[in-house]
DNA sequence: AGCACGCCGACT
DNA sequence: GTCGGCGTGCTC
């Protein structure tokens, strides 16, 4: 008999999957990624089926208990590239299996349903039981009253709000036996009750026709190719995009479509949703188990053709996958750094397309410097666009001198006086400033005036940040709040005055309001955020011009269309430029180009304020004329200096525990085993403290190796797996090519 | 991971 | 002589 014995992956850090003899009554729900139940040393354990063989050479086989998921949510393919990912990131398979399939849908789902209210006797009897209860129970008739009015079935939701009671009176009116309540199952699309208009695909030009004809090539003869499309912001990458996805469609196949981080980018997915609404799965980190269900299980039926998400999407299961699209490729968040496997999406989605033969674009105004090398050495075919869409033009950069600024005031100044006067330029015209500050808060430390000591978190090495609207000082790192601040020094015990020091975002907007009394701001920022939705509010609010200036951090910069702003001001560059870490030119580079592209989207021209004190720094002067090439040249030079990324690999062994002094010498006996064990092509950098030493009460250390490629250093970790015991407590964490040296 | 097996010290 | 410490090794 066939499929006799199921492979059964453990969800154990087993490396090897074990055969199971599969039961004659669990033949038909069994199939490549069912989720089953298996005895494994009398116990109970959960494991994915992997693969099926007719006989097993063990003479004990045990039979799979049952079946956990009611469809298999893992398909081969996934399955293929959740291996890839184990051996490349060096992560047991059983913990990548985990970080691919939501839980949700390891477990056994029943569709949902909504709960509705019959009537049980007929109308005649309805109406006599009201009336006989009238007077007595007012919340009785009243859910009666409301039951008479209503058709066949009400929403017994609907029915209560309407009635003003709880379901304790349905429940007692079902024990009369005059009512009943079903279950019945409802769809749970998200998008269900939102409609949307349908735009039409724009008419391209020569540059965007070329990229696109490229593309459709590949996508008929299912070539794996990757396209760098290197569009400068506002160039239309969005619109190549969706007439890709477009072909696909009409032949038939399904798209894979990765974004930054999903609520960042609201506008770009209601874009998407407008052009294809019902053929859309949307994968986010908000949606409910059922909803995520519902949009798996779509998507591998090939009932939804395309996969929206962030990062995690890349392992969808899209069915006849023709195309896979990574939009703003450079993006940081692309990258897992705190949990392994510590994968890069975009790498992911490069492996994918190989592995299922078929064009991947990676789109970006900024490429990253290991996308753009790929390209120059042929690996990558590259199509640039280097004209904005309709009228509009790139921003005029322009950077100023903040020590002359800080000389004119007599002191420090948040603003310098070019840009106050602009801003107030844009106000009277009726046009938006975007002000960008990478700091949230009011100050960002609190110094003890007598000792000099900064006031840090009690769990965290890190100089805690003031709210003044909060009015406490807060740990950015892990959430500790101190509520008021401390009136005296926690260090030395003195009461001296405590001085706040740097700026973020809360004191920025206070500090406008104070110059110029009636601007209407709005801030943007973890702070104002937290909320659900609160993003799409506020981005909304900004749209729709209900305020003149906005501040932000980060997510302001990101992909966003707002055709009223004309000027945008970075408030302080040089705080990431003089970041101790390899990436901090290249990041730099990247964040002032797309921040100053949300300039002057529309008819006008916009304008670039970028203060510093760095104003011979040549990536600002780079930045000032937003030459791609030149940055490139001058950054992979630096790197080909040290042989950094992308010329070699990178890794990092990063390892934390309860006491500071112990963990440092751990991570240095497993340096040194390892170092003996590497070949002599690699280098390996000494232990080191990471960016952030004490976070949540454990210390961090760390060590950076540089090699070819990182094959030996896979295999000397397995190695030192059995040399080395590393006591329970103390977490090994690996990293391979990160995105930071630093933390 | 868990859980059993096993080989040595403290104790009713 | 037994109880229990956790080091080693296996799980279909």
């Amino acid at each position: 008999m066939k499929n006799a014995i199921a492979l059964v992956a453990l969800d154990t850090p087993l490396q090897e999957a074990l055969d199971y003899s599969i039961p004659a009554e669990l033949n038909e729900s069994i199939e490549f990624g069912t989720l089953v139940e298996v005895p494994l040393r009398g116990r109970k354990c959960s494991g994915w089926v992997i693969g099926f063989k007719e006989k097993s050479q063990f003479k004990g086989v045990k039979a799979i208990a049952k079946v956990l998921s009611s469809e298999p949510a893992l398909t081969e393919e996934v399955y293929k590239l959740a291996e890839w990912v184990a051996r490349y990131y060096v992560t047991p398979l059983p913990k990548v299996l985990k970080t691919i399939i939501p839980s949700s849908l390891r477990k056994i789902t029943k569709p949902k349903l909504i709960s509705f209210v019959q009537k049980a006797v007929s109308k005649e009897e309805l109406r006599d039981l009201a009336a006989s209860l009238r007077g007595k129970s007012k919340a009785k008739t009243a859910v009666l009253d409301v039951l008479l009015l209503a058709g066949k079935e009400i929403l017994l939701s609907e029915l209560l709000e309407k009635a003003g009671t709880a379901k304790a009176t349905v429940d007692a009116l079902e024990k009369m036996g005059c009512l009943k309540v079903i279950k019945l199952p409802m769809d749970r699309s998200p998008l269900k009750d939102e409609e949307f208009f349908k735009t039409k695909p724009k008419v391209l030009n020569g540059e965007q026709l070329q990229a696109l004809n490229n593309i459709t090539q590949d996508i008929d003869a299912a070539k794996f190719t990757v396209h760098l499309l290197h569009g400068i912001t506002g160039s239309g990458k969005t619109e190549i995009y969706m007439q890709a996805i477009e072909k696909v469609l009409e032949r038939g196949g399904g798209v894979l479509v990765l974004v930054p981080e999903i609520s960042l980018t609201a506008q770009a997915i209601d874009r998407f949703k407008s052009r294809f609404s019902e053929q859309i799965a949307i994968l986010h980190h908000r949606l409910s188990d059922g909803e995520r269900f519902d949009a798996w299980h779509n998507l591998k039926k090939g009932k939804s053709k395309i996969a929206l998400g962030a990062r995690s999407a890349v392992f969808a299961p899209v069915k006849n996958l023709k195309l896979i699209i990574v939009d703003e490729e450079h993006e940081p968040s692309y990258k897992q750094t705190d949990e392994m496997p510590c994968y890069h999406a975009r790498d992911v989605a490069v492996l994918r397309g190989s592995f299922e033969k078929v064009p991947v674009i990676l789109g970006s105004a900024t490429p990253s410097l290991e996308s753009y090398y790929n390209a120059s050495l042929g690996k990558y075919s590259l199509s640039t666009l280097s004209v904005r869409a309709g009228k509009s033009s790139l921003p005029e950069v322009t950077v100023i001198d903040m020590r002359k600024e800080y000389e004119r005031a007599k002191g420090y100044t948040i603003f310098s006086e070019i840009l106050l006067s602009k801003i107030r330029e844009r106000k009277e015209k009726g046009e938006q400033t975007i002000l960008f500050l990478n700091r949230r808060g009011f100050h960002t430390s609190c110094m003890c005036q007598s000792c000099g000591a900064f006031v840090k978190c009690k769990s965290c090495d890190q100089a805690m940040t003031y709210h003044k609207k909060e009015l406490s000082l807060n740990c950015h790192l892990c959430g500790f709040s101190l509520s008021p601040p401390p009136t005296s020094c926690p260090s030395c015990g003195r009461p001296s005055e405590m001085k706040f020091k740097g700026v973020g975002t809360e004191q920025v907007e206070r500090a406008l309001k104070a110059l110029f009394p009636d601007i209407r701001t709005l801030r943007i920022d973890a702070d104002t955020t937290r909320h659900k939705g609160s993003h799409e509010k506020l981005f909304k609010e900004f749209a729709t011009h209900k305020a003149d200036v906005l501040i932000g951090t980060q997510m302001v910069a990101k992909g966003l269309h707002f055709p009223l702003v004309t000027l945008v001001g970075v408030l302080n560059c040089d705080q990431t430029l003089q970041f101790p870490d390899f990436k901090a030119q290249e990041t730099t580079f990247q964040l002032i180009t797309q921040v100053s592209g949300r300039a002057g989207r529309s008819f006008h021209r916009g304008e670039v304020i970028l203060q510093s004190c760095l104003v011979d720094h040549p990536i600002l002067k780079l930045a000032q004329t937003q030459d791609f090439k030149a940055f490139y040249q001058e950054e992979i030079a630096i790197r080909e200096m040290f042989s950094f990324p992308p010329l070699r690999s990178m890794a990092k062994v990063r390892l934390s525990g309860t006491d500071d002094r112990k963990t440092e010498e751990m991570l240095n006996r497993y340096r040194d085993l390892l170092l003996a064990l590497l070949p002599k092509e690699y280098t390996v950098m000494p232990v080191a403290p990471s960016g952030h030493l004490k976070v949540k009460d454990r210390y961090y250390y760390q060590f950076f190796l540089l090699g070819p490629q990182l094959n030996a250093f896979r295999e000397s970790v397995k190695k030192l797996k059995e040399m080395l015991e590393i006591p329970t407590g103390y977490r090994l964490h690996l990293d391979i090519n990160p995105y930071s040296t630093y933390f």
